[in-house]
Order: C-alpha cells, then sequence, then structure tokens
RNA sequence: GUGGAUAUAGUUCAAUCGGUAGAGCACCAGAUUGUGGUUCUGGGUGUUGCGGGUUCAAGUCCCGUUAUCCACCCCA
C-alpha cells in the first residue's frame, strides 16, 4: 500500500465524468441526425497509421505537433492529428468500391501535441463532413448548408461564418507578382483580426514594397456589403476569375435557401493549412470571438494526388466539438443535465427483490429506461441516489402493494404520489407526464 | 516549444510576522415519520498538486517538477 500510483492523466488529455460525456454523445448524436439527412455516410480510420501517410502534406508545424514512435515491429508510425488526411489515404485505396461524389462523415479523436489553453486540447474530438469527386459549388454549397444546419440543430446562438477564397487571392498576388511568398503571407493575413492593420502593414512591408503591403492590406480588409467586397477582390486581382465566379455562383445558392445573412466574406480568412485551394470556411460565435473558429474547412482539390494518379477533388468541413462544448460551457448555454435512467425501483423491502427485477423488466418492455436499487439502504439515501442520477420516478412496492399486485409511484420533480397502481398504470403516468 | 500567472476539503474561499489548516454550502453516520425539502445529535471528510531545501518550526520562504489559465506560435 505504501506507494500508490498517482491516478493522473496527461496534460492535455481529460477524463469524461459521465455528465459531460452524456452531452458530449448527445451532441454527437445530434450531428450524425444532420450529417444523415443530407444523404452522408459513416467511415472509420485507424487512429495508427504509417508516418508517411500522415506526413506526405503536411506542412512544418504538423510534423512537430504529430504524436510519432516507433511500433514493435519497428515501423515509423503517428497517431492522425486531423480526419482529413487520412480520409484523402482512405479514398485512394477504396476509390474502387466507391462512388463518386462519395459523402461522408467521421466523428472521432484526433491529437496534438501543442501547448494547451481553452478549448485547445491534445486529445480532441473531431466532426468532419466532406464531399469528394466532384468540383461544383453545389458541393461547396452544400458543405455551408451542412455548417449550418448543425450548429443550428445544436442550438449555437449567433454565429457567423466567414468564407473566403484561395483561388482569388492566388489571382490577386499572381497579379501583384508577387505569389512566391504566398505561405508567409497567408500566415501574416490571417492575423488580421488579432494585431490590427498597423501590424500587418508592418510585416508585409518586410515581405514586399510598400506600394504592394498596402494594396494587399486593402484587399484583406475590404469593407462593405458581400457583392461590394467581392468586386473590390476582383478588381485588385485584376478581373473576374474561377474563383470570384465561384463565389457568386454560392451566393446566390445562400440567396435561395434565404441564410444568405449568416455568411461574411472575409478575405483575411486564409487558413493556416496549405492544401486548401478554393473556398475556406471559418465559424466564430458573436459573443466569445477569441475562442476561435469552431468549425472550419474548405476546398482542396489535389489532396488525394501525393497517394493516387485519379483526381479527387474533394471540400469539406470539421466542427471542433471539445472547443464548441468550451464555448457553449462558458456561455451558459449548455444543456442541463439529463437522465439516462427515467424510473428507480426502490429497493424497500429485500424479500420482494425478485419481484422489483421483474418489474424493472416490465418497464423496461415497455420502453422505459430502468433500474433497481442495489442495495437496502434507507428511503433518503436511495432518494439522493436518484437525485444525484436526476431520475425522474421511483417505483416503491412494498407489503401492502405487492399484497395487492400493485405499485407506487412517485414523481421525483414534483415529489407526488400516485398509490396503488398496477404497473401498466403506473408506465403510463410516466408516459403521461414525461411527455 | 517560449514567456507570465496560479495550485489549500467535494465546492467556493480563509489562515496575520513562518508556529503541525478553518468557515459556508455540500457530504457522511445516527434519531423520527412505510416517502428524500423541516428538526435534532454526531463527524472535518485534507499527503495544503508532487519532490527536495532552509529553519527549532513551512500552506507561508527558496529550488525543481507536474497540471491548469493567459500571451506568442499554431489551430478545432
Amino acid at each position: 500500500m505504501a506507494n500508490l500510483i498517482q491516478p493522473k492523466v496527461l496534460k492535455g488529455f481529460r477524463d469524461f465524468l459521465p455528465e459531460t460525456e452524456i452531452s458530449r454523445k448527445d451532441i454527437q448524436q445530434t450531428l450524425e441526425e444532420t450529417f444523415k439527412s443530407f444523404g452522408m455516410v459513416p467511415i472509420d480510420t485507424p487512429v495508427l497509421e504509417y508516418t508517411d501517410v500522415l506526413l506526405g502534406k503536411g506542412s512544418g508545424e504538423t510534423d512537430k505537433q504529430i504524436y510519432r514512435f516507433n511500433d514493435h515491429g519497428k515501423r515509423d508510425v503517428a497517431m492522425r492529428f486531423d480526419l482529413t488526411v487520412p480520409f484523402a489515404r482512405f479514398m485512394a485505396a477504396h476509390i474502387n468500391e466507391l462512388y463518386l461524389p462519395f459523402k461522408r462523415y467521421h466523428i472521432s479523436k484526433v491529437w496534438r501535441g501543442e501547448n494547451t489553453q481553452r478549448g485547445r486540447y491534445r486529445e480532441f474530438t473531431q466532426c468532419d463532413f466532406d464531399i469528394v469527386g466532384v468540383d461544383t459549388p453545389e458541393a461547396d454549397f452544400e458543405i455551408l448548408s451542412i455548417m449550418h444546419a448543425s450548429l443550428k440543430a445544436l442550438g449555437v446562438p449567433d454565429i457567423h461564418i466567414h468564407i473566403s477564397h484561395r483561388g482569388i487571392f492566388n489571382a490577386f498576388l499572381d497579379h501583384l507578382g508577387i505569389s512566391d511568398d504566398l505561405a508567409e503571407i497567408l500566415r501574416i493575413v490571417d492575423k488580421l483580426a488579432k494585431i490590427g492593420e498597423d501590424k500587418v502593414l508592418e510585416m508585409l512591408t518586410e515581405l514586399a514594397d510598400g506600394d504592394k503591403a498596402s494594396r494587399i492590406l486593402e484587399y484583406i480588409s475590404a469593407e462593405g456589403s458581400f457583392d461590394d467586397i467581392l468586386g473590390k477582390l476582383e478588381n485588385l486581382s485584376g478581373g473576374p476569375t474561377p474563383g470570384s465566379e465561384r463565389i457568386r455562383i454560392v451566393r446566390q445558392m445562400m440567396i435561395d435557401c434565404g441564410i444568405e445573412e449568416l455568411f461574411v466574406l472575409n478575405p483575411s480568412i486564409t487558413r493556416g493549412l496549405d492544401y486548401y485551394t478554393g473556398i475556406v470556411y471559418e465559424t466564430f460565435l458573436d459573443a466569445l470571438p477569441a475562442i476561435g473558429s469552431v468549425c472550419s474547412g474548405g476546398r482542396y482539390n489535389n489532396l488525394a494526388s501525393i497517394y493516387s494518379k485519379t483526381e479527387m477533388p474533394g471540400v469539406g468541413s470539421s466542427i471542433g466539438l471539445d472547443r464548441l462544448m468550451a464555448a457553449l460551457d462558458e456561455l451558459g448555454t449548455s444543456s442541463s443535465k439529463k437522465s439516462l435512467t427515467d424510473v428507480l425501483i426502490m429497493n424497500m423491502d429485500r424479500s420482494l427483490k425478485g419481484h422489483y427485477f421483474s418489474l424493472a423488466t416490465k418497464l423496461r418492455e415497455a420502453g422505459l429506461n430502468a433500474e433497481v436499487f442495489l442495495d437496502n439502504k434507507k428511503f433518503k439515501n436511495q432518494f439522493s441516489f436518484a437525485e444525484r442520477k436526476a431520475i425522474p420516478f421511483a417505483v416503491i412496492c412494498g407489503e401492502d402493494e405487492f399484497k395487492e399486485n400493485r405499485v407506487t409511484l412517485k414523481d421525483l420533480n414534483a415529489r407526488q404520489n400516485f398509490e396503488m397502481l398496477t404497473i401498466e398504470e403506473a408506465i403510463e403516468k410516466i408516459k403521461e407526464i414525461s411527455g
């Protein structure tokens, strides 16, 4: 007994107690239902992959953050740091067994060895949804539409989805003749909201001459209505581009569906990951911009190209479940604790224990979740147990009820008794009260 | 990974100049009702994150370490 091992968990990794886990599962279920309602199908892939498979298309940053080690067979392996790269590998491996366009969702944990912060962990859950095999505005729009539907189904208040387009920005930089520094410029541009225009201009001036730097700033800080901004971007890039045409079509689809209010054209959104080639999205909560994007993605037309010669354009997005939950928690809008058990059968008279279990079976057969209290503690104790688990009903059956083959039902929230009911009547009553 | 702040009971907090840790709520045991919201009695439930050091004496001072929060970086 002398040397107990500390029951500690790793930095950035967490245990989930039932209360939290129940709402996590609820959220996941709501998302799954939403994804399925759009015709998406689930897949799964391994947690561990060959390192070269995962690093094939990443940037230097992912290299640093990835959990990587040698397995027992001396293979160089790594844990997936997102669900998109494994998905690209999956598509390349199974393209002949699938149909296009292929729409899948994938809700699972991923791992990144970066520093932790609120809403930012080393082990976290992503909810990805992607469409592969088509490069159309319809697909771009459908992803936006699913983002909107998902967050709406979850009851996330006051969001705006910021969209932008890598293609337009690339055309713009080409027009300026400075596309070589793309990666560096993207990084700086991405900070606009955080560090302000002056700082951004200062940093850009170190890369390009002053005139070009201020042109970039002009591009990324364009203001006005959606259409105004789009027009400005086109002017700055020397006229309409395929990208801007695409955005215009997607915009019209938003209007046709009456959801255009939620979308903001924000040219400073660029996304750090360099595999994006077209439209990109980020979602912010109006009340909590500091926590970052809770749902981001974009179009990546070459992602599978390192695994396969078959061209597989894709577009998709990812909801950060843990970050979203941290945000909802902070906003106080997370759902109140729910019970999974509908009825607790009180352990009142131990000689009737067999009867209690048969009552529980009857309740379950009627579609109710029921459990028998597993100890002969006092009522007080059994009631506190029910309260801790937020169980709404208790069934009490003592000698008197048993003789008449009846039970007493107690509505634990209202603290109201319904005495001497048959079990069938009790079931009816429970369903009536819980609606 | 770099820099800064923080860490005391289940929880929210307290503990003066260094003197072996207290309070509310919560919780546990018991009494009384066939049934918990009242009442009464009793209980502090703690390795002060962890490990060292200084000291007669450390929650308090020093060093290290781990975790959390914040900023950078990056991102969900």
